[in-house]
DNA sequence: ACTAGAATTGGAATCGTTTCCAATTCTTCT
DNA sequence: AGAAGAATTGGAAACGATTCCAATTCTAGT
């Protein structure tokens, strides 16, 4: 049915061997020749058949991508972008890029299992790492390519590790810094799940910035938040509901800001002129809300292209070195129009 | 290195055949030599080579998704939902998801070709279908396994078409059915790209509200918007400039309802009591805008998950009829807060 | 003109499956 | 017990590429 690299050597009056060295590079074989067969490769119409290729190569040119569709709220606008940074770099870079969700976290080291032993995949992107990942201990373990969005538990030398991160703790100490010039105070946070590293990395820059402020930490002015426009909203509630409410939030994510707003407007007070609020990411809805949200940019298409470029190189077997981003404090009017309540 | 099947046939003292036999489900091979070959696959951690599987077979269990990263606005929710639903739903039947983006309309044709001829994927799934689209047009044409969310162009019996839809016309009605019942006599129209199939389905339903409640058509209300929360926002600047405006809004997504908002608002009116404003999708966030937004919400998970087993269906040689899917009116404060406003 | 070495070429072997046919073993019936 | 038929089983051939080695052709140096 299709046309085989056989038909082409037939139709070209040379060995498969010279066509397949044409097909791969064209080196060893002559100038005629190498034009003769590709005249007839693309008369013929011929592509060269994955699976015989992947089989004889042991190896594939597919970029698995683990996905939680459990986990993280689907719908956040955050992951719809990297994908379409890691599909478009993958297919200039002519790989593939295949999507394994896992519904629920207990399969996801058998997913990821299946991916590395049925050969489906030469390599993997993580995001979302956690403490003690073990999907990272798998793969470390098994010596298999992969990159993390996110830093992973630090063994060694870090930089050697195959990650690309936000600097999340410079981006959250740019926003404390805005909302402390602003005159801001009693400033709360809200996290995503706590077990994810940049949690930690975030919270880190909230609390020296927090010192550096020489401002006191009020523990409960810090909620362990989640993933969805819920948890944000719950959060905030529950900052709203203390004596002394904060005057500024800073959320871990765009969507958490969201859900914040909404608790903020629920208690009758204005984002932006009573509470200032703060996001992370820059979703492109945050430039829409009103207010528009101030927020930490990550450049998300770029780290999704940056991700596939640097888990290339490691298939390739080339070694290369953690990248951290830094993250950019994008400015808007939920934070500029602040005006101190007078005091009841 | 990896284990193959001669390894177990060694070792379970069985010939490769008859490995074989129990990989594919066991038929023809006597009960106790299959749970010896199992306890041997099992002990000695046999995944079959999923390459010389393909090969093999000259198939393949990977369902292709045709992704335009530049096209539809990448960070729409809307996206990653209904990757996950497909990614889930691949998953749960065994068949992997590959995801290709075609970051260049004018490279569209060409990726697939590639997909197809390059045996990379057994069936395809199309979104955002258009007009005369030729991506149908080249599926059709090779016989190609595909299914499409959303209508294509009609030849022949239309109900034997491999698409998932959602009934946009009745969706409209029931926004339009609703607005008008709230008193609402002139109500704006904000489209998706109009080469879009869905476009003309949901004008469609607009046209037939407003002839079923005998209002007059005013084309000025009616603005061909685009994918972006920009384009929202710039159509509805548009009718909000007109020398009377509309009292109510329509828009083909929520994330062009958000755009909408945003222009409302800058106009010095109130989303919800000045004016109305309806979605189209019921992304999460519709409802923790504020205030909420009413919208046509479409079951997109789900919608994602019943593609994947129409295209697995027809990947086997089955024959499946299109679906329509009903969607249903979301009542929300974007719709319930109006009071019309004394004439000046 | 002859030869050593380089450049080019052909094709057998191989990757790990599936599939088919022939061979073997087991049932069951007379 | 023997034969016919069914149920199992083994393994060669094939899928379409890559890769390596040996064979051939070319080049240049003497």
């Amino acid at each position: 049915m299709a046309v085989t690299i056989t038909d082409v050597a037939k139709r070209a009056d040379v060995g498969i061997g010279t066509v397949s060295r044409v097909v791969n590079g064209g080196t060893n074989v002559s100038i005629s020749t190498r034009n003769r067969v590709e005249a007839v490769m693309r008369e013929l119409g011929y592509h060269p058949n994955t699976h015989a290729r992947n089989l004889k190569r042991q190896s594939v040119a597919t970029i698995g991508f683990l996905f939680m569709s459990g986990q993280r709220q689907m719908s956040d606008p955050f992951f719809s972008t990297l994908m379409a940074g890691l599909a478009d770099a993958a297919g200039e870079m002519n790989h593939d890029l295949h999507v394994a969700s896992c519904p629920h976290a207990e399969h996801e080291l058998a997913t990821l299992d299946r991916l590395i032993r049925g050969n489906h995949v030469g390599g993997i992107v993580l995001t979302d790492t956690r403490l003690e990942d073990p999907r990272v201990g798998l793969l470390q373990e098994r010596a298999f390519p992969y990159v993390a969005f996110g830093r992973v538990s630090a063994e060694a030398e870090p930089n050697a590790l195959p990650t690309v991160d936000i600097d999340g703790h410079a981006g959250v100490q740019q926003a404390m810094r805005h909302l402390i010039a602003q005159g801001h105070r009693r400033i709360g946070f809200i996290t995503l799940p706590v077990q994810l590293m940049c949690t930690q990395d975030r919270l880190n820059g909230y609390l020296s910035a927090l010192q550096a402020a020489d401002l006191p930490l009020h523990e409960a002015l810090v909620i362990s938040g989640g993933l969805s426009e819920d948890e944000g909203r719950r959060a905030a509630e529950q900052l709203m509901a203390l004596s002394s409410p904060p005057t500024a939030i800073v959320c871990c994510s765009d969507v958490l800001a969201f859900g914040a707003a909404r608790a903020i407007e629920e208690h009758g007070l204005s984002v932006g002129q009573d509470v200032a609020l703060v996001g992370f990411d820059d979703v492109s809805l945050a430039a829409h809300a009103s207010p528009p949200l101030t927020t930490v940019r990550q450049p998300i298409y770029e780290i999704g292209r940056e991700i596939v470029h640097m888990l290339v190189q490691r298939m390739r077997g080339a070694i290369t070195t953690s990248k951290l981003i830094e993250p950019t404090l994008i400015i808007r009017q939920s934070t500029t129009q602040w005006k101190p309540m007078p005091l009841l």
